[in-house]
DNA sequence: CAGAGATAGTTGGAGCTGTCAAATGATTGG
DNA sequence: CCAATCATTTGACAGCTCCAACTATCTCTG
């Protein structure tokens, strides 16, 4: 039972990330502006190293992706009082209302939801907190 | 409160991603070898056609791809009888064992989700039936 | 304090995946 | 025979990724 809704969840996952790359290509967006655009906080500048960090790449890679968003005028670089090797990276104006556009449609929930009862609702909230926190682990064996 | 849930599906959705990568990877697949294999069904071979048509690819794609996994021995390519312009894609034994090893780790349930109890995952699995039966359709405007 | 080494980021070069468009070959069906 | 259909080839390009070399800056040590 539990592999059963499991495959599901798998499935409805499928389905949404298809929508999602939909929905960024609606935007002009690569997935990699949509990963950029999700990362950063309107009010906290990442630096470039922490930034290819949280994304597991290198460096390099991360320079050629910010100069993309910068080139789109999503994001600026900026300096780091205090040193003056690193550089911040933070979003434009037009960076937050990207992205303000694209989490609206992403997380605008889908018709089907909103047909469910209160009780349901509570149910699956519940269940999909216990596996959001968990980080891709899986069970038996 | 369902967007709510919807958010934290999504968040789920994300994580279940770069695990599926990561296991991809393990097994030296790329993703559009896990595409193809998933797609693939042992027992009925398909067209190229019919292939490119349900990726919404072009037919040139399509190739490309079946070229790369008849590379690695995991499909091969057959003729129709009746008519020989159409080329059939079929697993090979090596395809087959790849697609269950990919499915069985695929679709191992993660640990949490066995110390649910049979109430939650029952409303669990109505619920995802209901989200899994539409096509990454939203609600509300 | 000077110089050595570490650190942050960039540049340049390369490669792989995936995508399409246009031209081509093979086969079919009217 | 002629037009339509299925697949492939060829050529081009975008997206992403790494590695190696380089620049600027900082920090530590003698």
């Amino acid at each position: 039972m539990a592999e059963e809704a499991w495959r599901l969840l798998l499935k409805v996952a499928m389905n949404q990330f298809g929508r999602a790359a939909g929905i960024a290509q609606d935007l002009g967006l690569t997935p990699g502006h949509v990963k950029a655009l999700l990362a950063l906080d309107p009010d906290q500048p990442q630096t470039m190293g922490s930034l290819a960090q949280s994304f597991s790449c290198d460096a390099s890679t991360m320079t050629w992706l910010v100069d993309r968003l910068e080139e789109r005028g999503l994001v600026e670089r900026g300096g780091l009082k205090g040193d003056r090797r690193v550089k911040t990276v933070a979003l434009t104006p037009e960076g937050v209302r990207t992205k303000s556009e694209l989490e609206e449609r992403l997380y605008e929930p889908p018709r089907m939801m909103l047909g469910l009862g209160q009780g349901e609702l509570e149910a699956v909230h519940k269940v999909l907190q216990v596996l959001a926190s968990e980080n891709g682990q899986t069970g038996v064996k």
